[in-house]
DNA sequence: ATAACTGTAACAAGTATAGTTACAATAGGC
DNA sequence: GCCTATTGTAACTATACTTGTTACAGTTAT
């Protein structure tokens, strides 16, 4: 399968989103920048629109913009408005119950699932989509 | 896509193997337990055994066990033996390098990734799979 | 009105997982 | 030595997710 992408390319299209500041973006336009079809950029875009973190307007001249400044956007937000959360998932099928192991697996592995998530939750807290595009400044600077 | 949950059955087979000792386990009592064919077992325990944590037999009165003591099989081992290690993919197109931002963002993401991915297996070094028997152990004795 | 956007449905192609059958290779028991 | 049990692995199916694409209805500036 493709492996799912989403999220870096969301904040490939949060960082270009804020570089343009108060303006609105067409959906082409971000699409030419991170190589894809601009569908599939207006698909992501409306899943970082559910969690409030974009507005789009339709119509010409239309276009997405950010809703915050940049330091307020946390990449954890960008991060649960397009995937699922869970770093690994749990069997599809119950374990045998007659099992003394399978009976009790299932809560441990589940309490692990939560805090491996919740690891990831909180390293995520730790970068603003402000502090992403000191990242970028750092690197177009040091290329320049 | 069925979500890929083969480092959940790798821990419960490692719990199972644990609490067998030095016995060897038949992929087929496992598949029991884990509720599913015994090959998928067999996969799992093929690529844990790349990884040096279990050993097999072949023939009759075959099977599997652990190289090491519960004590010493660390969770982090477990889920590099069986998965990519990566939370989140980077795109599967180069971003278009004509464009400030798509020159700069990959490796922006790519820094990104490599933390995510470090925090998850530090979070996961803190179990073993002597904790992991710990968590078995007070859940069978607050079910019974 | 017209032209330019978004939102979204529908579909194809590619690919990963889980499950299954089948069978060669191997090793213990008699 | 022969039989039987078991692993290792290939091959195939079904399912499902991601990406990419076309198409089009709805909306808005000019």
């Amino acid at each position: 399968m493709a492996a799912n992408s989403q999220f870096a390319m969301a904040v490939h299209i949060l960082a270009l989103l804020a570089l343009k500041g108060e303006t609105n973006l067409k959906s082409d336009t971000i699409a030419q920048s991170v190589n894809t079809n601009p569908v599939v950029i207006r698909r992501i875009l409306g899943q970082l629109a559910s969690a409030h973190l974009v507005e789009s307007q339709t119509g010409a001249s239309g276009g997405t913009r950010l809703v915050l400044p940049p330091e307020k956007v946390c990449l954890v937000e960008v991060y649960k408005a397009v995937s699922c959360g869970e770093v690994f998932a749990l069997p599809a099928k119950q374990a045998n119950q007659d099992c003394p192991v399978g009976r009790s697996i299932e809560a441990v592995l589940c309490n692990l699932q939560k805090a491996i998530d919740r690891s990831v939750a909180e390293k995520l807290g730790e970068f603003s989509l402000a502090s992403v595009l000191g990242m970028i400044d750092i690197e177009s600077t040091a290329a320049a």
